[in-house]
DNA sequence: CGGACAAGCTGA
DNA sequence: CAGCTTGTCCGG
């Protein structure tokens, strides 16, 4: 089976190895012992017996990083076991040398248990678990100086389940749960980003309680601190832990783009586990993985509402979507008012229309709308008139198609407020100061620290594309605005443009109740079998077709290929990953990914 | 029948 | 992964 040692070879073969590799390894000396070492090398996954020379000894544990070589290549691995049985007619090898510390025994039970759960390789999830620079003794620091006491009641109830969902509206501040969980001591705090971690972990140190950020602080995390990090901080070396707390749990930083494709959420849900430990799972909008896993603790009704900003959902059914209008009256009052407003527009907007391919010119009708491209003439929406396809800023007769795009909704923005915009995407550079007007894409969101209102320019685009997500992404979507604006005490607004108003989402906010979206989605996908109510896996790559092959079809459902790869659903994960893993995997190009985010 | 190249196998 | 073995196909 996977994770033992391989079949034993024949004794024979030693004979045809070089001389120098038989007379450097076959004799034990005293104090000499042998260890089990899983390579890492995901091709390879595969564990071999290694000797550690007396000297190093006292050294090596289950976990410690060594490096070894295997067929004249030096590679780097993990102990898995010490004082192994040395495996019968092997020539066996010494290590040469000892990194450091690795991840503890219970975090490499961990790292199979996920490369059971997302059919993937141990040694991928011993990576995410190790050092990113070699540690030789872990950090033991004093006590905490005396942690706060705790008086948040939903924060103490939460911490009395084995599993607790908690829908904390996007204004309220998380804090008391993780000062609450801290308080067990050895508590493990995640955070979908970066710079969320570092607001809890220096949280918590203002409190007086140590704490480890990860990926830097792994040897004081292995110490025993309470440990904060973001997805690979799921599997941090503290432990056993008294309480795991993830925050903004819906969030889809917390799924690993890269098969395997394990999620953050979930190996912390198992940690806690397995430590009998009690699990905190927050979200403003929680999903539905996290509603079956746990039980679900809601505030009152208004602290709720409180919590969530004012929204405005602006139906735009009846405008048409060509003509490149894309402000309504409210977003221009709202526009009018000074205030500072961010601008979301979605690259994937439909809104589409012509450009000159030549000069860039936008053709407009009199009252200065976009023209359309209609077959072989430009034609104004308005009133139907039509000219011949020529730009008359330059003579080209060569047009391309346009989405509603930054740029351009940035310089109209900019000639109605009257006051400078910034546009603000990924790549673009910090906003100079004094500028309150932002248009950009969603990645916007993260790079803005506090506007009083986000508006979406066309929502519609994130409720209804064609995946099985798309509801929660979208919800994803308005809880970041949220966070953004502040609560409604504070002058927080939303303002979504949209053709669907009646959209459970939508309604959802305006009620500040995402129950009314959980209810909708959660009947939907069990209709459809879909997770979590049913598995999912998407098989893709060169080897893909060969791999489908070896799969046996008894209990999962295939389709496919389309577009270069097999879907495969069964009734449960289990059922799903373990005929997977039972197939033969071909050397090659093969991605597995469980739970695929876009379908 | 043998040589070239691809595919498969294995590692301590 | 990378080196080595085995399998396959085709030209001489």
């Amino acid at each position: 089976m996977v994770g033992q040692t391989a079949s034993v070879n024949e004794p024979t073969l030693p004979i045809d190895l070089p001389p120098l590799a038989k007379v450097d390894s076959v004799e034990l000396d005293e104090g000499d012992r042998i260890v089990k070492v899983l390579i890492d090398e995901p091709a390879i996954d595969r564990r071999f017996d290694y000797i550690v020379p007396a000297k190093w000894a006292d050294l090596v544990q289950v976990g410690s990083i060594v490096r070894v070589d295997i067929r004249h290549r030096r590679v780097r691995g993990w102990v898995t076991a010490v004082d192994a049985d040395p495996p019968p007619g092997v020539a066996l090898q010494r290590i040469t040398k000892v990194t450091g510390l690795g991840p503890p025994p219970g975090i490499i039970d961990l790292a199979e248990w996920a490369a059971e759960s997302w059919v993937g390789r141990v040694s991928q999830f011993l990576r995410t678990a190790s050092p990113p620079k070699a540690v030789d003794k872990v950090q033991r620091r004093s006590k905490s100086t005396g942690a706060p006491v705790v008086a948040d009641t939903l924060a103490l109830e939460a911490l009395s389940e084995t599993v607790a969902t908690v829908r904390l509206p996007p204004a309220d501040d998380p804090m008391p749960f993780v000062l609450a969980a801290a308080k067990r001591g050895k508590a493990l705090i995640l955070a979908p980003n970066a710079s969320d971690a570092h607001y809890v972990a220096v949280s918590l140190r203002r409190a007086g309680i140590p704490a480890a950020l990860m990926p830097g602080d792994w040897d004081r995390a292995a110490g025993g601190e309470v440990t904060v990090g973001t997805r690979a901080a799921a599997f941090a070396p503290v432990g056993p832990v008294g309480a795991v707390v993830v925050l903004d749990e819906h969030d889809e930083a917390y799924t690993e783009e890269a098969a395997p494709t394990w999620n953050a959420r979930d190996v912390a849900i198992e940690r806690a586990r397995r430590d009998g430990a009690p699990c905190v799972l927050i979200s403003g909008s929680p999903s539905l993985e996290a509603l079956e896993a746990g039980t679900l603790l809601v505030p009152s009704r208004s602290m709720e509402r409180a919590g969530w900003p004012v929204v405005d959902v602006v139906d735009r059914t009846g405008d048409d979507p060509a003509t490149g209008e894309w402000c309504s009256e409210e977003l221009s009052r709202t526009l009018a008012s000074g205030r500072s407003v961010a601008c979301v527009i979605n690259r994937k907007g439909r809104a589409r229309f012509p450009i000159c391919h030549q000069c860039g010119h936008v053709p407009r009708s009199d009252s200065g709308s976009a023209l359309t491209l209609d077959a072989e003439e430009l034609v104004d929406r308005a009133d139907g008139s039509r000219r011949p396809v020529v730009c008359e800023r330059c003579g080209s007769t060569r047009f391309r198609r346009v989405r509603l795009g930054v740029s351009g909704v940035r310089e109209e923005l900019e000639a109605m407020a009257r006051r400078p915009v910034a546009e603000l995407t990924k790549e673009d550079p910090d906003p100079p100061s004094g500028v309150n007007l932002y248009v950009g894409t969603e990645a916007m969101l993260h790079r803005l620290d506090h506007v009083d209102v986000v508006a979406f320019l066309d929502f519609d685009q994130e409720l209804l594309a064609p995946r099985f997500r798309a509801g929660e992404q979208a919800m994803a979507l308005l809880l970041k605005a949220a966070r953004l604006v502040g609560p409604r005490s504070a002058g927080g607004r939303l303002l979504v443009q949209t053709r669907t108003p009646d959209h459970e989402v939508l309604q959802a906010a305006l009620h500040a109740d995402p129950a009314r979206f959980a209810t909708v989605d959660a009947e939907r996908r069990t209709a459809l079998r879909l997770p979590p109510f049913g598995a999912m896996a998407l098989v893709s790559g060169q080897r893909a077709e060969q791999f489908m092959h070896g799969v046996d079809k008894r209990q999962v459902f295939v389709s496919g290929p389309d577009d270069g790869s097999w879907m495969v659903t069964a009734d449960d994960r289990v059922t799903l990953t373990s005929t997977l893993r039972a197939a033969p995997r071909p050397q090659g190009r093969l991605r597995i990914e469980i739970d695929p985010r876009r379908v």
